[in-house]
DNA sequence: CTGTTAGCGCATTCAC
DNA sequence: GTGAATGCGCTAACAG
């Protein structure tokens, strides 16, 4: 309960008014770069702010009504699946670089239980923690846009807009991205694929699903079968012997991750194809992964931190004027590493 | 009776007390179990609470010198290396895992920059954004110590207490765990083993490097390199090179983490070496891709979301209670998976 | 225009 | 149980 004993007293702008010789007020307007104030007097004020190293509290502000200069993100995955994930701590990373320019912080919360996120994002808000949130792994018929938009609370929503409700999104079009890959694969002559996909439940991985599907039907091509994953090694492998055991396997496969890629070029291996001679092998979201396995893995990559750049940025500015356009971001580009070869007649 | 809540404002203590009929202090009282309200009194006062939906502004208890009841974390590497880094996804499960139970927040930075790493806790201390932070990645020297002493914020160090100044420590004993290693490889008649280590300058990498040289002095084997990486793959490949164009090259070698351990089993076997006949592979930090390759890899293995959750919670009482003793975590076991074999004549 | 004064916001706590 | 002070920055209303 008491807090911990604390060492100098922190500056407060009462004690910067007293050094200069002005009035708290104006040493407020001068801090804060608004009128008022003139620019020597303001001059006078910043250097002695400057110099005994004053910070504004940000419990003053928030409590003021101002803002907590903090975004939230709850990372709605098992820890374990994280491990391998790639994504979010590049994503992060992406965050952060806008965030520091600004001041703002980022609140972090792991958790896979649905209910601890939705009390998050509640006692978040209520407790004036946050301004705003970034909302990843968005689902069909996301729950949680409802409860955000009924606390009011502005966030900024990863993924696709026909899933979003309105809400404001930075997207990458991973239905133009599907259309590449099965183009790739259509040019080298494949005509039965098959997707090891996410989880049903996901946005992305319905958008990718059904863009690769129209695709395929386009061309004439046949999609052999959407298998949903969790992602994991375990599941990937599953998937990938139930493709393979098929009267007529595909020739080509697209995993949602790298780590089902990976999976299910071991279970090629040890049925005795080739790859990419017998099977191509397509990974979606590039990671050192794709690069150490043999052969390597082509993928589609994205740029992950520009990604989340580009959420905190439009989130900063949904908090700032109160409104904000949805971007799109680059969607994957195609990197070829040698693991897609021709289809065998 | 009782109003509805006005809409878009937050209930507030004050909005309790007029309902309940006593005074803002009654309510606070009430609302902490402290005692200086009856029992019935207090129980209409949580009624009234509960029904209004009043959360405590963390903002005002901040402002009066309490808690912020949050901590901060930074990792300091770059974003390119977490990517393929499963140990602080992890960590950070177990540092929430606690934190969420004391309705504490986690503050996170991710940034490689020594200077906007150590301008973050003075931020944060200042701003009185967090009561602590939790350093990791301790180095050889490390002068984030000073400054965190320098200013007074309390802080759990996640590494070996002999490179930890005199601070609060949370560690696993990894030399006890690359005593076990060599061990294990002496058993198996290994004669000259190397080290594929991270880099020099973290604590945990010479405390590795020492026990190994000091356990393979003991048995009588000949450590034949000890090279510094950046825990890439380009390095990890690099290193393993090196170490295979040796004149007597060595029959084992341990990696300080999972993809060099990876990279160094593409090496070796492009050498035309058979892994394990030829070359056994030891993984520092187990992970899915150590399962993965072919064969698995062997690991050592920490339980690595505990190892969060007990710094999260030495780091919780020295904040509660302005001391802590330090802990050790349970060192790593080593997992036999099938890249370590009998050391050929 | 330059600056001051007097609250506000919210929970906590001490003297009464 | 109460009233009032406290912590800190912001800003509307006001004065020179």
């Amino acid at each position: 309960m008491t807090a911990p004993a604390r060492h100098g007293r922190r500056p407060t702008i009462a004690e910067i008014a007293s050094r200069s010789g002005v009035s708290s007020g104006a040493v407020s307007y001068a801090l804060n770069g608004r009128p008022g104030v003139s620019d020597e007097t303001r001059a006078r004020i910043i250097a002695i702010a400057e110099e005994i190293g004053w910070v504004p509290s940000n419990a003053a502000r928030a409590l003021r009504g101002g803002a907590a200069s903090a975004i939230g993100l709850v990372i709605a995955r098992e820890p374990s699946d994280l491990g391998v994930e790639p994504f979010f701590m590049a994503f992060i990373a992406g965050i952060e670089q806008v965030l520091s320019e600004h001041g703002f912080a980022l609140m972090l919360q792991v958790t896979a239980r649905k209910e601890q996120e939705l009390a998050t994002y509640r006692n978040w808000w209520s407790a004036r923690r946050v301004d705003g949130i970034i909302l990843t792994d968005l689902k069909v018929d996301d729950e949680r846009l409802a409860l955000l938009a009924g606390i009011g609370l502005p966030a900024v929503v990863v993924g696709d807009p026909a899933y979003a409700n309105g809400a404001t999104t930075v997207w990458s079009d991973d239905a133009h991205a599907a259309q590449a890959a099965v183009e790739r694969l259509s040019r080298l002559g494949h005509t039965r694929i098959a997707h090891v996909a996410g989880p049903a439940q996901f946005a992305h991985t319905r958008v990718r699903s059904e863009a690769m599907r129209r695709e395929c039907h386009e061309r004439g091509m046949a999609m052999l079968g959407e298998i949903n994953t969790d992602y994991s090694l375990a599941a990937g492998t599953q998937a990938c012997e139930d493709l393979l055991s098929l009267p007529e396997p595909p020739t080509a496969i697209v995993f949602d991750n790298d780590v089902t890629a990976l999976a299910g070029l071991r279970v090629a291996r040890s049925a005795g194809l080739r790859v990419p001679d017998d099977l191509s092998i397509l990974a979606w979201d590039d990671s050192p992964l794709c690069e150490i396995s043999e052969p390597p893995l082509s993928a589609l990559r994205r740029d992950v931190p520009s990604y989340g750049a580009s959420a905190a940025t439009v989130l900063l500015h949904l908090i700032q004027h109160g409104e904000a356009v949805s971007v799109r971001a680059d969607s994957a580009q195609l990197v070829e590493r040698g693991s897609l070869a021709q289809a065998r007649p």
